[in-house]
RNA sequence: GCGCCUCUAGCUCAAUGGCAGAGCAACGGACUCUUAAUCCGCAGGUUGUGGGUUCGAAUCCCACGGGGCGCACCA
């Protein structure tokens, strides 16, 4: 913190009043600050208690309340403040003959944070209210907070100074809030049936567990380059290997790559893992446990999104990445299609396909060029080809599938789940293979990974795990277009 | 990374080639039941930054910077 505000950073008419501190034209900051206030209700609570109390009536009720000040009307010898707290908003009356210090309390600027004791009251006009007896001032606002009706609607002021948004704008409280609420459902319902939350590393001697390009940082003392996670995956898995049979993480992962209204550098993933369970048994878990999150913040397993409903009631629709990609182009194709036809279809969608391509990779592009931009979910898009999949189990049936899924809910990826690939030799051919794409350029190809494959040597149950984008999860519920706005402090370009 | 849009008083916005303005906030004053209180007064600006065109630029052009959206990449 420094030791003073910059005057060249300061609002106007404090600069000109002093560039030091505080306005000595505003007598409200002569008053020594507590360090402590000792409240007795809170303004949300009062409102319910209080809510009978007819107008114009008087209480004995004594309480102490504290808060912001967001509203000021002085009237001569009478002044009504509002005041909000984290639960709601009472009103503060003040009377020249019965207030502490009244001339001062008229004068409080918005944004002000005072503590005042008092009887409770119901005004003429029946509006609730605590007849200011004591008061103090907890905190000055010296920087004046947006206008008074639109508050602060400027998006770059909103994501950088956060913390005018929040106390300016009761949607960005709501959905921060509705956030928190996310995460508390999420871990109270997997707790609930058995898992474990866990924490793995963040920084990675090898990043892996996705594909995607990491951030690098450095360790001094150990002389060694290391990366911010792209994922906890193979950590958790390895967490399986020692005998935690379900595990679940849900924690921050970086990716090094664009920045659009649905991706943030960081973002907040939940991984579970499940020993002795395959992608079969995920499917209901996944639907159960949104459809519980959904109707504790939301109280519907129907909700809106965009204008549009998202029905999450479970079963969800499941249908074939080869089925949909079909229908989207009008011929039959899967995996085993002549890789010839796959790039002319490839062609025709407007993508063009690199060489080093092979059908399972040719696939998933054509569904993402023309099935997947169409699909509103949610839905289970099943049968990834295993060449795409490099740590899930091919499919028992076709060994050039995976045993994978992801979910599609209002037309975005949330969730990816698979069962895992357990077998130390087979992993190790598929690293091999991603080690190759990459030396030909591919950089979110994999690395080889020596310490998982010793893991997994050890012995990876039959095991079964998915990834959940919470980020998106609270964007779905709380109705909002842009990843920032569920995010308290998203990444922007440094200032200045 | 590329394209399009955007940036004016603390905040929300006007002014589209001709004197940079309003509302709110702030500041001074009046007011004993207000609810975005009301009323009177006062002050507030290198129009994101730097160039250019023009008699004259917030306005037109170029570059740079911040932000938004789209594309690409992904969750």
């Amino acid at each position: 913190m420094p030791a003073a505000d910059d005057p060249a950073d300061a609002p106007a008419d404090a600069r000109a009043a002093d560039p030091g501190g505080a306005d000595p034209a505003d007598a409200a900051t002569d008053q020594a600050i507590p360090y402590r206030f000792d409240r007795t209700a809170a303004a949300g609570e009062l409102q319910e208690r209080y809510a009978s109390l007819a107008a114009g009536e008087e209480t004995g009720d004594e309480v102490a309340v504290a808060g912001r000040v967001m509203l000021v009307r002085p009237q001569g010898r009478l002044a009504f403040a509002t005041l909000r707290d984290a639960s709601g908003q009472v009103q503060l009356f003040a009377l020249k003959a019965e207030t502490d210090r009244f001339d001062t309390f008229a004068k409080l600027s918005l944004g002000d944070w005072v503590g005042a004791s008092g009887r409770i009251v119901k005004t003429r006009k029946g509006e609730l209210s605590v007849k200011v007896r004591d008061w103090v001032l907890l905190a000055k606002a010296r920087r004046g907070f947006g206008d008074k009706w639109k508050g602060i609607t400027d998006v770059e002021t909103r994501y950088r100074q956060r913390e005018v948004d929040l106390w300016a704008n009761e949607r960005t409280r709501e959905v921060l809030t509705m956030r928190s609420r996310v995460l508390s459902a999420l871990r109270r319902d997997l707790e609930s049936q058995g898992f474990i939350e866990v924490e793995t590393p963040m920084l990675h001697p090898i990043p892996g567990g996705a594909a995607a390009k990491p951030f690098v940082t450095h360790h001094n003392a150990l002389d060694a380059d290391l990366y911010l996670r792209i994922a906890p995956e193979l950590y958790l898995k390895r967490l399986v290997v020692g005998g935690f049979e379900r595990v679940f993480e849900i924690g921050r992962v970086f990716r090094n790559e664009g920045v659009s209204p649905r991706h943030n550098p960081e973002f907040t993933m939940l991984e579970l893992y499940q020993a002795y369970a395959d992608h079969t048994d995920l499917v209901p878990l996944l639907e159960q446990l949104v459809a519980t999150v959904a109707t504790e913040v939301r109280g519907t397993t129907r909700v809106q999104c965009e204008g549009r409903e998202v029905d999450l009631t479970p079963p969800w629709r499941r249908a074939s990445l080869a089925e949909l990609t079909s229908e989207a182009v009008g011929e039959a194709v899967d995996v085993h299609s002549d890789p010839a036809d796959l790039r002319r279809l490839l062609a025709a969608a407007g993508q063009d396909p690199h060489p080093g391509w092979g059908p399972g990779k040719l696939l998933l592009e054509l569904f993402e060029k023309t099935a997947e931009t169409s699909l509103w979910g949610p839905l289970f898009v099943t049968g990834f080809p295993a060449e795409v999949s490099p740590l899930a189990r091919r499919d028992r049936h076709d060994p050039m599938l995976a045993e994978r899924f992801e979910v599609i809910v209002a037309g975005r990826e949330l969730v990816n789940g698979f069962s895992e690939l357990n077998d130390p030799d087979d992993q190790r051919k598929r690293f091999e293979a991603q080690a190759s794409a990459r030396a030909a350029g591919d950089e979110e190809a994999m690395m080889v990974d020596e310490e998982y494959l010793r893991a997994l040597e050890h012995g990876l149950p039959p095991t079964a795990g998915l990834g959940i984008g919470i980020d998106r999860l609270v964007m779905l519920l709380a109705d909002v277009a842009n990843i920032r706005e569920v995010i308290a402090f998203p990444t922007l370009r440094p200032e200045r």
